[in-house]
DNA sequence: GTCTATAACTAGATAGAC
DNA sequence: GTCTATCTAGTTATAGAC
């Protein structure tokens, strides 16, 4: 689970992924319109001509941030699924991978949901299309559970997207010191969706 | 459930209704520190200098929207509520209010949850009062439930937030000429909870 | 209630020294 | 690789005419 980990070591980063963490925190607090690039440059106890040295442009800046993130979490949630054997012990992998990801690197998930309308057209197809991606490996895993009878799911798209935007707000209220850690969170979360999806369940108001 | 319906009518709206209605837009597509008052102006075909006759300041539009949004919202789910009997149909009626609400007001739902961090401080704890006072609504009713016998919750406060993300989502994706009509958006939700609380569930890794 | 004109300031970005 | 200095344009908000 190596995408768990930060992407860089925090002591001797390189000034690009200094950076590039500074950026995350800003945007996640303040939004991506609401930095100013002499706030970065404050934060990091440089000029803001200096920035310009390391990206062409605070663009450069939110997309390189977007596209990482987007990167770890495709590979990592492909990994954890090829790991697991069977639909549902992999639809319980991909969610507690997904609410992992989303407790630990809680500011750059958080700025890769919150932040494609700052994208420019270009930037925003290509990091569409890489979440597009993700959700389709939710989807595939839906549509292997119910061929293999053991998932009920009417429609699959529409539990893709309510199972991804419920993992998804826990990297709105996740706090590090919190009651909960995260792999208690995503042992429930699993929990939840497995029972919602599970052919055994309840059917349609019994 | 006269809050979902538009807070006043297109035809002749006074022009307070009309500056929130503009904004609210251009709030969802671009974010509030990405809309500048000339835009919001050029869009409703006035001067800036005329906008600040009906607001005091860009921050006041923005308070607006999210305080008449969530007293609608917090109204309407009592409302909902109030109307069903028994645990389950509570939770029924309450997860189909909110997703109807956040299919048919999808702007100012997505501004409400999206720009609390725009806020000054002093409005966003009025609001965030607001918003907590919701959440409640809903532990309750599922506090009500495991009490009666007829949920088994192993975390009621973890899993009404894991519930309001997920309904909270569609906001998000919704359009209105979708494939899915809001009601069968809401169908859909109401079953995938009320499967994942349900006491005949399966349980915990069984 | 809307306008023109403008004040006071901040934005993203660049030139060129060191 | 970081700095000082600065450009151009855009920002929120106000004064005062109509």
């Amino acid at each position: 689970m190596a995408t768990l980990a930060p992407a860089t070591p925090k002591g001797d980063a390189v000034a690009s992924d200094r950076i590039l963490r500074a950026a995350t925190g800003l945007f996640c607090e303040r939004g991506y319109h609401g930095t100013s690039v002499r706030t970065l440059a404050r934060v990091l106890r440089l000029e803001t001509a200096s920035l310009y040295y390391h990206f062409p442009s605070k663009q450069e800046i939110l997309f390189a941030i977007l596209d990482r993130t987007l990167d770890d979490l495709l590979d990592g949630l492909r990994r954890a699924v090829a790991a697991a054997d069977g639909a549902e012990q992999r639809l319980r992998a991909a969610v507690r991978y997904h609410v992992l990801f989303h407790a630990h690197r809680r500011q750059e998930a958080f700025v890769s949901h919150s932040e494609l309308r700052s994208l420019t057209p270009g930037h925003l197809r290509r990091v569409v299309a890489k979440r597009d991606q993700y959700e389709d490996v939710f989807r595939g895993l839906l549509t292997a559970g119910v061929r293999g009878g053991v998932f009920q799911v009417p429609d699959v798209k529409l539990t893709a997207a309510a199972i991804l935007s419920m993992c998804t707000g826990v990297a709105l209220w996740f706090s590090e010191g919190g009651r909960l850690a995260p792999e208690a969170i995503a042992g429930r979360y699993v929990e939840i969706i497995v029972r919602s999806v599970d052919r055994r369940g309840k059917g349609p108001r019994s």
